[in-house]
DNA sequence: CTTGACTCGGTACCATAGTATCAGGTGTAG
DNA sequence: CTACACCTGATACTATGGTACCGAGTCAAG
């Protein structure tokens, strides 16, 4: 009953595999309250708000480093809120900068797709070619992985 | 000399590692114009072409899958243009999709951004009460990494 | 007390996109 | 002719975010 917090118990409560439970807690994003003497790790409700947290998280873009620093700010007291949002803000210049990317390479398909639907030859392409110019590196859209 | 042509000539032009080069060989997105009797890759100005295009590519955020189909796109372009347009439209479909998911993120960190009083301690902070709420996956799939 | 579900740690594996290292062969400048 | 840079295939390793499997131990219902 009341005792059943196991790993199995937090994973379906939070709809996540047991794996990954014991994934994040290697990635020392979650940790049990305890164990019981057999080792089994035994978990709380805060436990599962904390798994919450993770998921939502993951769904803005975060990477589970950067949930990490979220999450250590939450417990660091001197934290404020200004640094959560200085990180929230980091991450979505990230995503506009993607944004803005991917405008132009929809435009760009379009025009392709209008091109061959005038009965152009696709050796014309001008997206094509464009992407085989040697761009000047401009404005970034991050290499891999936001910080 | 004009028969410096290897390997090492084509990913210095293109400004990648060798082993990227054969990386991209592997996954069947470049080939050598020939071989030396000693097994030395030979390319020519194509190739470097092509790299640039591949880097761009996936500076926009394509994978090398998808990248792979542009490329055959391209080259089976003379063929069919119906086989290409359809194509295209696939790949704006894909990038369409994309875009809908990261407007969603931007406005889903502005949101919390806006809600967020700076200087608050960080146990009032709104956006990470927030990322403890339930939220039911919603309706954006986030099958694949946003960063 | 047995049965079956659950848990343990450890390890291996998936995809993605490379990077690093290896022994040994090649090419070329001095 | 000798250095030395470069090339070869093969294999292993990086990071990210998990998933799958293993034998062995545990827990609870019947």
């Amino acid at each position: 009953m009341t005792s059943q917090r196991t790993i199995g118990w937090l994973a379906k409560s939070a709809g996540v595999h047991v794996q990954t439970v014991r994934y994040y807690e290697r990635q020392q994003l979650l940790s049990p309250v305890g164990r019981r003497p057999s080792g089994y790790r035994v978990y709380d409700h805060e436990a599962v708000a904390r798994l919450r947290f993770i998921r939502n998280a993951k769904a803005l873009g975060f990477t589970l480093r950067e949930i990490g620093e979220l999450l250590s700010l939450r417990v660091n007291g001197r934290a404020r809120c200004g640094d959560v949002q200085r990180k929230a803000e980091a991450k979505l210049h990230g995503v506009e900068a993607k944004l803005t990317d991917l405008q132009a390479l929809a435009r760009a398909l379009r025009g392709l797709i209008r091109m061959c639907q005038a009965g152009q030859p696709i050796d014309r392409c001008q997206i094509l070619r464009q992407m085989e110019r040697e761009q000047p590196a401009s404005q970034q859209s991050q290499k891999r992985r936001t910080s």
